[in-house]
DNA sequence: TTGAAAGCGCTAACAA
DNA sequence: TTGTTAGCGCTTTCAA
C-alpha cells in the first residue's frame, strides 16, 4: 500500500477499491495513527484571505472588535491566514450587500456584523454558493446559508440584564427607563424582548417604562437620560442596551443619585470598569470582541482547510462583569 | 545570503555577523515576511509529551477537568503534543513532589493542581531546572519558579459572590451560612477572605456565620448545612466554596426555604444547572475547566516551541452565571 | 485502482 | 562566519 493511497483513504478522496480502503483503515487504528495537521496544512500550501466586515463610523464595541483584528492577524498570519478589516455601511442594506459580493474576488472567508434584511441574506447566500465561507459576527441573519454565527443570543442577555436589574434594585418600587440604540438593530431589540420578559414575570412590582432610543451616541443618550430622570424622580433602575454609556453617566451624575439608582448596560469597555468601580454602574453585560474575531477566524479556516474546530471553545459566552471579577 | 544564514537571524541564533544580521532584518521588513509557524515545527520534529497531574478520588470539578484533557487529547495530537492525567494524592506534600519529580523523565511539560507547599514548592523548581515546563493550574505555588498560573483569582472570586449575595439578599437582615471544603485548601481560605471582605464592608446588616468544613462531599455538607438552617431558622442566605453542593441542596430542599434562602455556589456542573433554573441557587460562580485545560497546555506547548501566544487568550475568567446566561 | 516523485517552508547537521 | 544538503509528514500531479 503506498502513501498515495492512504492519503485517499484518510481524506475520503475517491478511486480506491472499499477493499483496501478498509485494510488501510484498519492499519491506522491499529497503529494509533493521527494525522500531522502541519505538514497537511504546509503540502497544501494553501493560504486564505478572510475579510472581518465592520460597519463604517462605529460605536466604541465596533472599534473594538477592529482592533482585535489587528490583534489577532500576526497569529493568523504564522498560519498562512491574513485578515483584513473592511468597513461598509452596515445599515443600507443595498450597499452592505454590493460590498459582499466584491468580497468574494479576493477573500475566501468573510466575518460580517450583519443587518437581518432580504437583500443582505441574498448576498450571504450568493457567496455561499461561489464557495466563500460566511460567519455572522455579533448580529445574525439566521434564514442565510451562513456558515456559523459568532456572538451572544442577545435575547438571553437582555434577561440576564433583566434579572441582575430586577435583584439588585430589590424591594424597592418605582419605574425603570430603558435607553437603546434604535428598535430597528435586531440585537437591541431581542435584547429589550428578554428583558421584558423578566421583568413582567419576575418583578411585577417594576414598572418599566416604554424603551427610548438614544442613536448609539453619548449625547443623545445623555438627552434621553436626562429626560427619564426629570419625568420620573422616583426611578429605580436604568438599563442601557445598547452603546452611549457615557452620556447616560453624564445624566445621572448631574443628578446625584448615581450610586443610588441601578444602572445596567453592556460592554465592558475602560470607562465601564471604572463606573463599575466607582459603583455609578452595577453590572456589565458583555461579549468578548477578542474571542469573537479570534473564533470566527478559527470556525472559517477550519472549514476552508477542512478541519474540525473544539465546539467548546467556539461557545461564545454571555458575560457578567460586577466590579469584583473584572478581568 | 543564504537559507541557513536567514535561518539564524530570525531565530536570533549565533554565528551570524551584525552587519548580515542587519541586512536580513531590512530584507525580511521590506518583503513583509512573516515565517510559517507549520513548516518549522514539522521541520523541527519535535513532539511533546505534557502531564495533567490531577487528585485522585476528585470532586466533579476535578473529574470535568479530566474529561476535558480527554477531549482535547485529539486536536492537540495532531499538532504532536500528546496529552496524560496523570492522578496524585494531591494532599500529601511528599507524595506529590515525588510524583512530579518522576514525571520529568517522561514529559516536557507539567500542569498541576498543586498544594502550596514548601517540598512541593521544591518538586517544581526542581523540574523547572531541568527544562520541564510547569503550570500551576487552579490551584497556585506563586512563590515557585512556574512558567504560569492557569486558574482564577480565588480572592476576587469570593468577593464577587459576597456582593452577588449581599446584593440579592438586599434589606433582609439575618445571618448568612459558609460552607467550605477545608480551611486547609487554599482557594477556600482566599474565597473566605474574599467573600468576608465584602460582607463586612459592604453589606454590615447581614452577619456571616463562622465557615464550617463539608470535606467537598455531599454527605457532610448535608449535615453542616441542615445544621446551620435548624441552628439559624432565620439565615437568608447560603455560600458553598467548595464541592458537596448536592448536600446543600438536599438540606435547603428539606426545610421548604429552598427558594427563599439566597444559595451561591461554585462550579457548573449539569446539577447545578438545574438549581438555577428552579431558583434554589441564585448564582453559580464558574471557571471553564476546558479553557483552563487547553490554555495549560497552549501555554506549555508554546513555550517549549519557542512561540509567541495570546495573552488575552489566556486569560481566565470568573464567570457568573444566573438561570438566564447558561451556556 | 494504485504508485512514484516532487515539493510545501523550514531546521539541523555538516562542510567550506 | 556562511553555505549546502537532507529531510519533517503530508498533498498533488502524473504515470503505470
Amino acid at each position: 500500500v503506498s502513501l498515495a493511497t492512504v492519503d485517499r483513504v484518510l481524506n475520503n478522496r475517491p478511486g480506491v477499491r472499499v477493499g483496501t480502503a478498509e485494510r488501510v483503515r484498519e492499519a491506522c487504528e491499529r497503529l494509533g495513527y493521527s494525522p500531522n495537521l502541519f505538514a497537511a496544512r504546509l503540502a497544501r500550501g494553501a493560504s486564505y484571505r478572510l475579510a472581518f466586515v465592520l460597519p463604517t463610523g462605529a460605536n466604541r464595541f465596533m472599534l473594538d472588535l477592529a482592533e482585535q483584528v489587528k490583534r489577532a492577524k500576526d497569529h493568523f498570519a504564522s498560519q498562512r491566514a491574513y485578515l483584513d478589516v473592511v468597513h461598509a455601511d452596515v445599515f443600507d442594506p443595498k450597499a452592505l450587500a454590493a460590498a459582499l459580493e466584491r468580497l468574494g474576488d479576493t477573500y475566501q472567508g468573510v466575518a460580517v456584523v450583519a443587518l437581518d434584511h432580504p437583500r443582505v441574506r441574498r448576498a450571504i447566500d450568493g457567496l455561499t454558493v461561489r464557495g466563500v465561507r460566511v460567519a455572522t459576527l455579533v448580529s445574525d441573519v439566521p434564514t442565510s446559508k451562513r456558515l456559523r454565527y459568532v456572538g451572544i443570543d442577545n435575547v438571553a442577555a437582555g434577561r440576564t440584564a433583566g434579572t441582575l436589574l430586577g435583584r439588585f434594585v430589590a424591594s424597592r418600587k418605582g419605574p425603570v427607563g430603558v435607553i437603546l440604540g434604535s428598535t430597528k438593530l435586531s440585537d437591541h431589540a431581542e435584547r429589550l424582548r428578554g428583558f421584558g420578559e423578566v421583568l413582567s414575570r419576575d418583578h411585577r412590582h417594576l414598572q418599566m417604562l416604554p424603551a427610548r432610543a438614544g442613536r448609539d451616541d453619548d449625547e443623545a443618550s445623555a438627552a434621553v437620560a436626562a429626560a427619564l430622570l426629570t419625568e420620573h424622580p422616583d426611578l429605580v433602575a436604568l438599563y442601557s442596551i445598547g452603546a452611549g454609556n457615557a452620556g447616560v453617566v453624564h445624566a445621572l451624575k448631574a443628578t446625584g443619585r448615581a450610586r443610588e439608582i441601578v444602572f445596567i448596560g453592556h460592554e465592558l469597555s475602560e470607562q465601564a470598569r471604572d463606573w463599575l468601580c466607582c459603583g455609578t454602574m452595577d453590572a456589565v453585560i458583555n461579549q468578548d470582541a477578542g474571542h469573537e474575531v479570534r473564533s470566527a477566524a478559527r470556525v472559517l479556516l477550519a472549514d476552508l482547510a477542512g478541519e474540525r474546530i473544539l465546539p467548546d471553545q467556539e461557545r461564545i459566552r454571555i458575560e457578567i462583569f460586577l466590579r469584583d471579577n473584572l478581568p
